[in-house]
DNA sequence: GTCTATAACAGGATAGAC
DNA sequence: GTCTATCCTGTTATAGAC
C-alpha cells in the first residue's frame, strides 16, 4: 500500500504512537500495521517478530531518556538551574508521549533479568552532583537529604503526575486542558517543593519565567 | 481438586496474587488457574469471563484505595499526624502489593470510558483539609501551595518509588534489601520534604520513630 | 460444583507469488 | 519490498458427563 524504504521507520514510528501516545500497552501486530496503514506482514519482514520490535522499541526508549537525564543533569551549570531544565524538558516530553513511562516499567517487569538500563553509582556525574548538593544545603537552599533521595524526589513530582494522570484526572475532577494546565502550573510547584528559596525574577531560567 | 464453596474467594485471592505481587499483568485464566490449584473452567463458573473477574478485582482494589485514602485524610487528627500516617500505610500496603498501582493504572487506561473511580471535588473532606492546610500555612510548617498540588505532592512522593521500584533499583543499583531499607528511609524523607519542620521526638507519629 | 472435551477464534509467524 | 495464503499455537469460552 505504501511504497519504500522508509516503511521500517514509518512501522517503529508507529509503533511508538500506538503504544506510547495512545497507550495502547497489548497493541498486537494487527493494531499497529492497521495505524501504520502498511501489511502486517511487513513488521515481520523488518523486525523478525513482534518481541523483536518490542525490544528495540524498549532500548531506544531507554536510550533516549538516559541520554537527557545524563545530558541536564550533567551539564555545566548551578544545581538551580540543572533542576528546573530537569523539570522544564521531562514534563513537556512526558505530556507528548504520555505512556512511555507505563510501557517502560511494564516491560521492566516483565522480563526482570534482560534489564540494563543505567547505573548512576560510583559515576563521576554522581561526584559532582553531591558536590552542588552539599554546597546548597550549606547555604540552606535545601534541607540536609542524601543524593539518592534528592533524585527520588525530583522524579517522583515530575513524573508520578503523568503516569497515575487517569487517577488524578478522576480525584481531583479535571477536564483534558484543566489537567494540561494543572502540568504547566507543576513546573513551578515542584521547584518550590525541592528549594527552600524560589527563583529570583530576572535570572536565566528556562523553566520559570 | 479443591473442594467447596470457598473456591470463589480462593481464585479471587490468586487472581490478585497473580497480578498484583507476581507483576503478572498480563496473566491468562490457565495461570491463575494453575496457581490457585483449580480447573480452568471454574473461572468460568464463578465469573463468567476473564473480563469480568478482571474487572471485579480492579473494582474492589479502587475501593480497598479510596477507603484508606478517606479514612486517613478524614479521621480527627492534626494535618501532621494525618500525613504521617498516610505515608506510614501507603508505603507499607505497597511494599505488600508492589504492582497494584500499575495495575490499577493500566487497566483505566486500557478502557478510559468506565472508569468511575472516586473524586473529592467538592466534598466535606476537600473543604476540612483546605483549611487544616491553610492553618499550617499560616502558622509557617508548609509553604503556600494549593491543595490539589499538596495532595498530588504527597501521592508522587510516596507511590512513584513504589511504581517504578524497577528503575530506580537499576539506576541507583539497589540490591532487594536495599531498596526495602530505602523505602522505610523514606517515610522520614516524605516528611521532611512537605513540612518545613521537623516531627518533635515523644509526638505520637505512627510513622516517625 | 467440578471435571473433560472441544469449539471458536485471535494472534504470531512463514512460504511463496508478484 | 510488498502482498496473499496458510500454518500453528495459545487462549477464551462453553457443552455436557460425572
Amino acid at each position: 500500500m505504501i511504497s519504500s524504504p522508509q516503511t521500517e521507520s514509518l512501522i517503529k514510528e508507529t509503533a511508538k504512537k500506538v503504544l506510547f501516545q495512545k497507550g495502547l500497552l497489548y497493541a498486537t501486530t494487527q493494531e499497529i500495521a492497521d495505524e501504520a496503514g502498511v501489511n502486517r506482514a511487513l513488521i515481520h519482514y523488518y523486525f523478525r517478530s513482534r518481541e523483536h520490535l518490542i525490544a528495540t522499541l524498549f532500548e531506544e526508549a531507554i536510550a533516549e531518556r538516559k541520554a537527557r537525564f545524563l545530558n541536564i543533569l550533567g551539564m555545566d551549570a548551578p544545581l538551580q538551574t540543572k533542576i528546573a531544565t530537569f523539570i522544564d524538558v521531562f514534563i513537556d516530553r512526558a505530556t507528548q508521549n504520555p505512556h512511555i513511562d507505563n510501557f517502560i516499567i511494564g516491560e521492566m517487569i516483565r522480563r526482570p533479568n534482560e534489564v540494563k538500563f543505567f547505573c548512576i553509582k560510583d559515576s563521576k556525574l554522581k561526584e559532582r552532583l553531591q558536590l552542588q548538593l552539599d554546597e546548597e544545603i550549606s547555604k540552606g537552599t535545601i534541607k540536609p537529604i542524601s543524593l539518592t533521595h534528592f533524585l527520588v524526589n525530583l522524579s517522583s513530582l515530575c513524573n508520578y503526575p503523568i503516569l497515575a494522570k487517569p487517577i488524578l484526572q478522576t480525584i481531583h475532577g479535571m477536564s483534558e486542558l484543566g489537567y494540561k494546565k494543572f502540568l504547566q502550573e507543576r513546573k513551578k510547584v515542584i521547584f518550590k517543593t525541592i528549594f527552600k528559596n524560589n527563583f529570583q525574577n530576572g535570572t536565566s531560567d528556562p523553566a520559570i519565567h
